[in-house]
RNA sequence: GAGGGCGUAGCUCAGUAGGUUAGAGCGACAGUUUGUGGCACUGUAGGCCGUGGGUUCGAGACCCAUCGUUCUCC
């Protein structure tokens, strides 16, 4: 089987934004898309035909940290991977556990070695360094894993970022090695994207990218944004990113965001994206629409029986009426949070799908302007 | 008919020996959520304390009457 491949089908002449085809061994992914987030073997309240039939997901994510907690590796191991244990034969992306270990775990303690950290679940210690890291992510057999990395906080100090960021890299030659020094178990090709780190500090970050673009990876995370910064400061670094990666990998920015933010970055350059906003959101009654925004357990929708969703192609969308899914949510009914989660994962990618058209025909950056207004409105 | 209990927020109830602006939970209404500990978190509104008298400097608390409700007995 083969490495994952990228090629550029589009290249906007107005911005940096550009269509491509990304080819692993589950199958192919049109970018720039958006990856739903399935932390623990789950889209949550989402099953896996609604994912190919109703959402139209082409990759979805799974949780390095969670998976090994929860059943781990031995279970998966057993099953054949993640992909056979869960039914889901297209792609899938882990998430090294980096970001949990630091957002999550109690108790962390932070080791050349790696990070020695408490579970959440029972408070067992546990050891996490590149190299188990790297075995875990071999047990679950996802398509692209990621890099373990440290995430720091913003703000932080520039010392405290630049000595994270210096181990970030040194992890990360750690990662490729043991990769290297050890087989895939189920027959398809495992592809390691490295994550740039930097903080909030331009120099960190160029110095971080141009690390990073040395290891010549198949593809380039941004790491270490969406977690406290300001929009404009997210754009700013997205954009600082993308010039300092290679223009032939697929470059994805990790943990964003809102409708509007990934058109925003995509006209920056951002190939893929991934967000728990759709799923979790959608859970607590916020709908994203291609109308706007909406607070399905707000009064003022309880009598309204048009469809949750006129502008979008899915099907449950038009079946279902905002005023019904406001009676699920008012009685905390489990369908509530199914349909607003289905509706939110549809329109992110037939969002996703609809900015692809319009990079190829050459009029993202005006279709993009007036987009934004009307997918972000408050209705 | 006789005797007892209970009437405080939309609902279920707290309100300590009578002492500033009467509380909680749930519900209602609204807000938050960005590489996910699923049904979370935050805030706001809402009370002539059944009604009418009385005692007292002061009553949701004490007294009388009355209405409602409930239980027991005949």
């Amino acid at each position: 089987m083969a490495a994952l491949q990228f090629e550029l089908a589009v290249e906007s002449q107005e911005g940096a934004s550009r269509a491509g085809t990304i080819t692993t061994d589950h199958g192919v992914i049109q970018t720039p898309i958006f990856m739903p987030v399935g932390t623990i073997g789950t889209v949550k309240a989402v099953t896996q035909q609604q994912l190919k039939q109703d959402i139209n997901a082409k990759i979805i994510l799974g949780n390095t940290y969670h998976l090994y907690l929860r059943p781990g590796t031995e279970v998966l191991e057993a099953a054949g991977g993640l992909h056979k244990f869960m039914g889901w034969d297209r792609p899938i992306l882990t998430d090294s556990g980096g970001y949990q270990v630091f957002s999550l775990a109690s108790n962390r303690k932070i080791k050349p070695e790696g990070v020695v950290f408490q579970s959440h679940i029972d408070g067992s210690k546990h050891l996490f360094s590149p190299e188990n890291v790297m075995d875990i992510q071999r047990s679950i057999g996802a398509d692209i894993i990621m890099a373990f990395d440290e995430c720091p906080p913003i703000p932080s100090t520039y010392e405290y970022v630049r000595k994270s960021m210096d181990l970030t890299h040194t992890w990360l030659d750690r990662c490729f090695n043991r990769l290297a020094e050890t087989p895939d178990l189920y027959g398809h090709t495992q592809n390691l994207f490295p994550i740039v780190q930097g903080g909030l500090y331009k120099d960190l970050r160029k110095a971080s990218c141009e690390y990073i673009a040395s290891k010549n990876a198949v593809g380039n995370a941004i790491g270490g944004l969406s977690v406290g910064e300001t929009e404009e400061e997210m754009y700013e670094f997205t954009a600082l990113c993308c010039e300092n990666l290679p223009k032939k990998n697929p470059r994805y920015l990790m943990g964003v965001g809102t409708p509007w933010n990934i058109l925003e970055a995509i006209d920056l350059g951002v190939d893929m994206f991934d967000c728990v906003m759709p799923t979790r959101n959608g859970r607590n009654g916020m709908v994203f629409t291609s109308q706007g925004v909406i607070n399905i357990k707000n009064k003022k929708w309880y009598k309204d029986f048009t469809p949750i969703d006129p502008g979008i192609p899915n099907e449950m969308s038009q079946y279902y009426t905002k005023g019904y899914l406001r009676h699920l949510f008012a009685a905390d009914e489990i369908l509530g949070m199914q349909l607003a989660s289905i509706q939110n994962l549809s329109f992110y990618l037939w969002l996703v799908e609809q900015a692809r058209i319009h990079i190829i025909a050459g009029d993202y950056k005006a279709w993009k302007t007036a987009m934004i207004p009307q997918i972000s409105k408050r209705l």
